[in-house]
DNA sequence: TAGCGAATAT
DNA sequence: CATATTCGCT
């Protein structure tokens, strides 16, 4: 009798606690559009859905979220993260085509930072350095690994100089000029720090290619390298419009501003329960572009894949270095550089 | 001079 | 294509 009474009772628990942490779940999934704003509330939401999983072992285990924090390095204890992220391709030593591709949580597919996840095959198996720089005077410094989502597969990575060998040397200085640069090839690891780093800038228009580089804190990165990626990436942050047929489908996304912040309605509007992929991101032929946010020009292509994520403004105040704080009102474009793309 | 962005070269 | 390098400008 009793024993009944109280077995239905824990169950009763088990399915309100499992309520519980949908909800909390969900809360996540709306406030992780704000994740740079907010980290510590999104970390804390995390950490009590992660409690409340924890008292309930016998839910089923469907651990969605390996280890949802540490997705970004926001705050300030994380401190400069400098790593190797380096890579030199070359040609030969195959292993790279590295994917690591699991910075934030996987649980939820949040539409800003799907796209970014998606076609990848997320091996990563055989990831890690990504630019080697065989000569290692550099910085064996390292801190604790940011968006690792290391859990127990911490293993690899963090080995500098575990592939393939090759022995160049960078042959800056002396040489006179005569060899051309190595080819950095930008592993996703260090793309997402090019991100990260535009996102704290501002947007792919704002942030200058030193500030980036700074930012990123990645040892042997240069301007130049960071310049030609940020032209690349504008380049194919442009205008994704048109070019795909446009499947009949004119997506029209609208974008609100919250709190100063541009963000597609459908994020955080709709009373979306569960179901998260709210915005399909359809055809996001962006790829590892999509994920960037951009200034949202006077008016934003309204059909676009290209979706804003969230243009920084930097409360959080980090160890702020030479952090642009800038807000992100449809009016700012007016004052510095005002001509993001030049309609024509 | 340093830095940026665009154009151009590889 | 994705980088590297050059060029013009501020």
């Amino acid at each position: 009798m009793i024993k009944k009474f109280s077995n239905m009772d824990y169950n009763q628990k088990r399915e309100r606690c499992g309520q519980y942490i949908e909800a909390l779940e969900e809360e996540r999934r709306k406030i992780h559009v704000f994740q740079r704003e907010l980290p510590l509330c999104l970390d804390l939401v995390t950490q009590a859905i992660e409690a409340c999983k924890r008292e309930l072992p016998e839910m089923t285990t469907e651990n969605m979220y390996g280890q949802p924090e540490c997705s970004e390095q926001t705050t300030g204890e994380c401190g400069p993260v400098l790593e190797q992220f380096l890579t030199i391709k070359d040609s030969s030593t195959s292993n790279e085509e590295e994917d690591e591709e699991f910075d934030d949580e996987h649980g939820n597919h949040d539409p800003d930072n799907d796209s970014e996840d998606k076609n990848t095959k997320s091996d990563w198996l055989k990831s890690v350095q990504l630019w080697n720089q065989p000569d290692h005077p550099l910085l064996p410094k390292e801190e604790r690994l940011q968006q690792e989502t290391m859990t127990r597969d911490e293993s690899m990575r963090k080995d500098p100089m575990v592939n393939g060998g090759e022995g160049r040397k960078r042959e800056a200085e002396k040489d006179g000029g005569g060899g051309r640069k190595q080819r950095r090839c930008w592993s996703s690891q260090l793309h997402r720090r090019f991100l990260n780093a535009l996102q704290h800038l501002g947007g792919p228009h704002v942030a200058t290619p030193k500030q980036i580089r700074e930012f990123m804190k990645v040892d042997g990165l240069t301007n130049d390298e960071v310049k030609s990626h940020l032209q690349k990436y504008r380049l194919h942050t442009r205008r994704p419009r048109q070019t795909v047929p446009n499947n009949g489908n004119s997506q029209t996304q609208h974008f609100v501003v919250v709190g100063g912040l541009w963000v597609p309605q459908s994020d955080y509007s709709t009373g979306k329960t569960t179901g998260g992929a709210t915005t399909s991101s359809t055809t996001t032929t962006t790829g590892i572009y999509g994920t960037m946010a951009a200034p949202p020009p006077p008016q934003w292509p309204s059909h676009s894949n290209y979706r804003p994520s969230i243009i920084v403004d930097e409360g959080s105040g980090s160890h702020s270095e030479g952090v642009v704080v800038r807000c992100s009102s449809p009016a700012m474009s007016s004052s510095t550089r005002n001509h993001y793309v030049k309609n024509n």
